[in-house]
DNA sequence: CTTGAAGCTATAGTTGCTAGAGACATTAAG
DNA sequence: CTTAATGTCTCTAGCAACTATAGCTTCAAG
């Protein structure tokens, strides 16, 4: 049995995280030792080490709720949790395209600047003026969130 | 002199937005009318562009705040402003790096995937061992914030 | 003059943690 | 066996950058 500290270091996971996925109950409460220190066996390793793995993958805590609560079910469909992971692709392709578009935008800006003053400042105008703008990179739905 | 709602609407700014950045000393407080309302002149409006501008590039408020109040001094250096955007292409470049490489490992996790049943599922199977993947993307510093 | 939209303030909620305070537990050295 | 250092406990508050709610006032159209 592992103590937190010993399971975060083993996991990768910061101990305050761990005791944060028990708060919102994707970790399941720990036993306790005499003392009330939490203990941690193999199954609770394995599932820390899930949402990690899911994490690093950027799947937010509510699909990995359900990626959890899916892979306790091993006789169900696995069409629920490919639907997840294609969702998740789905984000990370957009939010790549963004950026793409994000990136060309600020190399334009700071090539452009000459590095003289601040009435002279490409990146200060550009910001200034959205018309100076090769593409138009306004997303009022899409956020730049995660 | 516009009210907060025309703002927002020609701006392509949410009026709770509008007033969170008057809230946090992003825009100057605003005029008021006889009844108590917000009133905004052009010098606002063009603020208000300039901040929803760099936000859509992805500068962090704090950013905005360091760009805003450098193109108020004209005759400064434009070294400043080409730092902060230099370094705002920098994080682009490495999230769009990140990015890239789980937008690989997620393809590898869904094309994997057969439609069966969740025991076999390479979806959970691949985020339950970290073992099954092609690339390390776990980056204990790097945050996939923003 | 009435009605409905838009404005006001203030507070709380969102996501995914992280940091701090103050008290108890455990372990290693002396 | 004691002490000191570290680890753990609970609880609360904070971060970014908004968003939502409640309950009120003001404004513009008919």
């Amino acid at each position: 049995m592992l103590t937190i500290g010993k399971l975060g270091e083993a996991a990768g996971v910061k101990v305050p995280t761990i005791r944060y996925y028990e708060q919102i109950g994707l970790l399941p409460e720990a036993e306790r030792s005499a003392g009330n220190q939490r203990l941690y066996g193999r199954k609770a390793m394995e599932r820390l080490a899930f949402i990690r793995h899911a994490r690093d993958l950027g799947f937010t805590l509510e699909a990995i709720r359900d990626l959890l609560s899916l892979s306790d079910r091993p006789d169900q469909s696995c069409a629920a949790a490919d639907a997840i992971a294609r969702a998740q692709l789905a984000e990370v392709e957009s939010r790549l395209a963004r950026l793409t578009a994000l990136k060309a935008e600020l190399e334009r800006m700071v090539v452009q600047c000459a590095g003289g003053k601040i009435a002279d400042c490409r990146v200060i105008e550009v910001l200034g003026d959205h018309s100076l703008c090769a593409t138009d990179h306004r997303h009022p739905e899409t956020e730049l969130a995660q």
